[in-house]
DNA sequence: CCTATTTATGTAACCGCTTACATTTTCTAT
DNA sequence: ATAGAAAATGTAAGCGGTTACATAAATAGG
């Protein structure tokens, strides 16, 4: 069923049928009448896949994430949907796994499906090969990027600023009296080399020039957590600083299963953290705030007017 | 750019290049070389959208969910978007929230937009007004529920036994000499039923007659678990059964902290299991199985093979 | 009452592709 | 060399909408 049949049924032409449903241009209400009649009588649904043909918009977004069972992407991933639903856009789930192949076949995929634009979670901390192809792209479709590498042009940009996160974190254990902090890093991404470097300058500015040297690389979860604290504590440590609550859960696992004087912070905020024995202090990285600037921002675009070239957030420290 | 541009380029017409790019129909090896130089030079990619309009099919499916914050949807969402980009197709998510009216919504934007394909990750508990609706809708589009209402006409299932893994756990508990079991529903969903009531049969079956007394209903969340235990430890009670692993890390967070003698049980069996102290048993509910069998019923009807019409998955205890 | 505008409607071209069908070219067998 | 079959190619008609433009009807002004 087309609007040729609706057209018929109503006594009219196509092109009056479409001037009702997009409720555009002039129709007396004599054939506004007949034509809403035949659309309830037929129960017409036009095809949006012709519309877009013509109109050039699709109405949906992509979201490329890295891993949408990772709290922090699939929290995001919620607030995107929750905004871009009610400005009527549906959302294309694009998880990469952190692969840059999977990455620029999805990009691909959007830009022949025609998708209005892309939100990308997350990026590997630069000159991936996926950023060359950015540059490109991006004069296509609009891109905006959460918490990803910045220096790519024509790309918006909504940043946590998570090394300042990390900052305040390392300052207040410091302002506690703790002497020797280490921290777990757990991803490579941009946001995780950020979070790192922040490690290292707090420690810096208190006086301790070697932050590099009290930095454990493991992967992600709580396991890996668990595992890397066995290795930590064999040397004093009184404050192990995460770059995410899952990891930070494993190392608390170790500190209580062996009485460990030391305390654990965490990243995220996460509900993990009220979870926990005892619960866990986090850097909350505004997972909702973030989300909302990116959808406003690429709102913004695909409404025609312009829009901030980078929206800096800030963090700020959940103690528990 | 398109396939007119192409043709013109390569001096051929466009229903050769249509072939090549297709892999469809003859061309002269002549020919097909200009046609992949000119595609090569003029960097084409061609419109999805104009090729669904005429071969009706968009290689799109969606995937309904009620929270994807949730680590069980996250999960499965997350299994069929790696299942479903192995086979070439895209997962348009639409989280739902547990409205029924978003959920209309959705699926109606995804016939107009031609999806070729719907998942459904559980439902109420059936007389939704969605289950109408579905029912119709349903012989326009393939749909396959998870975990969902299975009265519904044309519609394809996949479900795992809930039920059955709660009175497992039940069971377990009730050898282990357990004499006070109590059970926490922390949703209303159809899964949330069937679970609820294999607590009151294995009851029944082991001499408890009155299971449903030992029931207390509350919202999702760790906070609504530790709620609830404040209640239910009023009166005697030495293991507490729960429909989700986040109460349970509630209720446990609360035994923990009035060293209260019983045991708590999840479900879903997710990485908080591992995280808590002590860990959790959990039933596990094969999410990645559950996941897999719905994608492989879908691709088999869009592939125009005969699917299972109903698939049950035996869920099975993780014992910590 | 007639002309000038405004408002309403319809026709046809276009969006970018696929594909049935007609036509031309190439190949095979006589 | 030639008829017939097979292979290659092109033309044009969709797919289901939108919209520029032309035309017709309604309204307004003199």
């Amino acid at each position: 069923m087309n609007i040729y049949d609706v057209a018929r049924e109503a006594g009219v032409s196509i092109a009056t049928v479409s001037r009702v449903i997009n409720e555009k241009g002039n129709v007396s209400s004599k054939s506004m009448q007949k034509v809403n009649d035949a659309l309830k009588k037929l129960n017409y649904s036009p095809s949006l896949l012709a519309r877009a043909l013509t109109v050039k918009s699709t109405h949906t977004v992509g979201v490329l994430t890295i891993d949408i069972r990772d709290p922090y992407y699939a929290a995001i991933a919620y607030t995107i949907e929750q905004e871009f639903y009610k400005r009527g856009y549906n959302m294309m789930l694009c998880n990469t796994g952190g692969s840059e192949e999977k990455k620029i076949e999805y990009l691909n995929a959007l830009a022949q499906k025609q998708a209005d634009g892309v939100i990308i979670v997350g990026s590997s901390f630069g000159g991936g090969r996926a950023d060359d192809f950015l540059k490109e792209y991006a004069q296509k479709i609009p891109v905006v990027y959460i918490n990803g590498y910045s220096e790519i042009k024509d790309v918006h940009f909504v940043i946590c600023d998570d090394r300042r996160g990390i900052e305040l974190m390392c300052e207040h254990l410091l302002k506690q009296g703790k002497k020797h902090l280490h921290y777990i890093q757990d991803d490579i991404t941009f946001s995780a080399y950020q979070k790192r470097q922040g490690f290292v300058d707090a420690l810096k500015r208190h006086g301790f020039p070697d932050g590099n040297k009290s930095i454990t690389e493991t992967g992600a979860g709580v396991n890996a957590g668990y595992e890397a604290a066995k290795k930590i504590f064999q040397t004093p440590c009184d404050a192990v600083v995460c770059g995410e609550d899952l990891t930070a859960a494993g190392v608390l696992k170790y500190i209580n299963e062996f009485s460990i004087p030391a305390v654990v912070t965490g990243f995220n905020n996460s509900y993990l953290c009220e979870a926990l024995m005892p619960p866990l202090s986090s850097v909350d990285n505004r997972v909702g705030e973030v989300a909302c600037s990116a959808v406003e921002v690429l709102d913004a675009i695909l409404s025609g007017k312009t829009a901030a070239e980078k929206t800096l957030i800030t963090p700020r420290l959940v103690l528990r």
